[in-house]
DNA sequence: ACTTCGCATATTGCATTCAATATGCGATTT
DNA sequence: AAATCGCATATTGAATGCAATATGCGAAGT
């Protein structure tokens, strides 16, 4: 038997998926910026194969643009996409509420409880990254609960896409403070097991988010 | 000025994409099947490099498996994959049927009529797999019609990945009966634009299904 | 006879090489 | 002087070659 030092790592490729991935939904690769494969092959210290497979992958995500002969190219977003993507993640939120509300074990009501404690601290101090992360890490576990592998997928994918501009629009701090109303809301109707109630209010949460993105976006400017 | 004698082609990977996309989707390739890299670069006339590429591709999309060292397979999907996707796709319909009601034109309208005017000869003449074909097509209209290219996008991704389910379920004479009854309150309700209505049906119409494929699948069968 | 170990083979993962296309600069022409 | 054409260069697209890992068969041992 081996005794795996280092658990049978990723393929390099897979590797490269996720770093990029990470890259630039953190923004550090900016929407629009070329991507030339000479400078991430060395920023990676990997040959142009895997580096090209994994921007192939996040082509097919929608995190990147490849032009014929041209290369790649960070995605952006238009309005019209922020408004699509925010209406098919509404839907997705209220069925995830849906179903968490129907299934969500004590265990995991009480880990969302202490993620939403956290973030309130992280209001009171008003530290909007904070803030952002543990916002984040509610939903997400509210879609774990939802038991649906497939949902969380799916929305995850979307939210990886769109995640920069929810990020910059969160400036109003009324905005903020209704935010946090709202999920004081959501918490309730999750204690309740009110699956009706919650679909509506995630659902409702995530179209005044939308507003609120398109409202600090420029007519034809592009995140 | 130069006159495209063959329009820019697609790029060898994007081709072998939408190639082999096709022949998993259709069931030429079966679940579980192995996609050896020589056998598909001989099927194809190309080399490596790019069917390396648009295996990626397709395992982001969830078609196919990727195994370290062991090659790739056609994706199998177990019984709980179906109902998680059919809960998702339930939401993705009623999402499409509620903008759709609002949103779509006469146009649009009538091409549907036509389409399920086909579809009803095609039920006629039990013609299963011309039928079959002309559902796909309504449903794919209404998503158009819902004028959210993201929901059709997400929509397409996992209508493929069941498509093979969806269709070997096709089985029984009453069920079948019963669905073109769903499809007629379907256009009914898009025609007198009652959005709530038309997304109920199509809610419950998925749901039905989702029920039928599962019934048709002995217990720890895969797809 | 059955199980296990080890080697040969085949296949995949990655690097490198060759070819095709786009971009940018300069020369030439009007 | 401005615009256009053509060539040089750089970058991407695809193919080939080399290295690493898994699979399968056979031999040896219990």
């Amino acid at each position: 038997m081996t005794v795996a030092t280092s658990i049978p790592r990723l393929s390099l490729h897979d590797e490269v998926v996720v770093r990029l991935r990470d890259l630039i939904i953190r923004g550090e690769l900016l929407p629009n910026e070329r991507l030339g494969e000479r400078e991430l092959c060395e920023r990676f210290e990997i040959s142009r194969t895997p580096l090209r497979e994994a921007l192939k992958v996040l082509a097919a995500e929608g995190l990147v643009e490849l032009l014929q002969h041209r290369g790649a190219r960070v995605a952006t977003l238009t309005r019209a996409d922020v408004q699509h993507m925010f209406e098919v993640m509404a839907s997705l939120e209220a069925l995830s509420g849906e179903l968490a509300a129907a299934r969500i074990t004590e265990e995991q009501l009480a880990e969302i409880d202490g993620l939403h404690a956290a973030m309130l601290e992280a209001y009171r101090v008003r530290d909007l990254p904070v803030y952002f992360n543990w916002n984040q890490a509610i939903h997400e576990r509210i879609i774990i609960a939802s038991g649906n592998p497939v949902l969380r997928e799916v929305y995850q994918g979307l939210s990886a896409r769109i995640r920069r501009a929810r990020y910059a629009a969160n400036t109003s701090e009324e905005r903020w403070a209704a935010a946090v109303r709202e999920h004081e809301a959501v918490l309730g109707a999750l204690h309740a097991r009110d699956a009706a109630g919650l679909a509506a209010i995630l659902r409702d949460h995530l179209h005044k988010k939308c507003e609120v993105v398109l409202a600090h976006l420029a007519t034809d400017e592009r995140f």
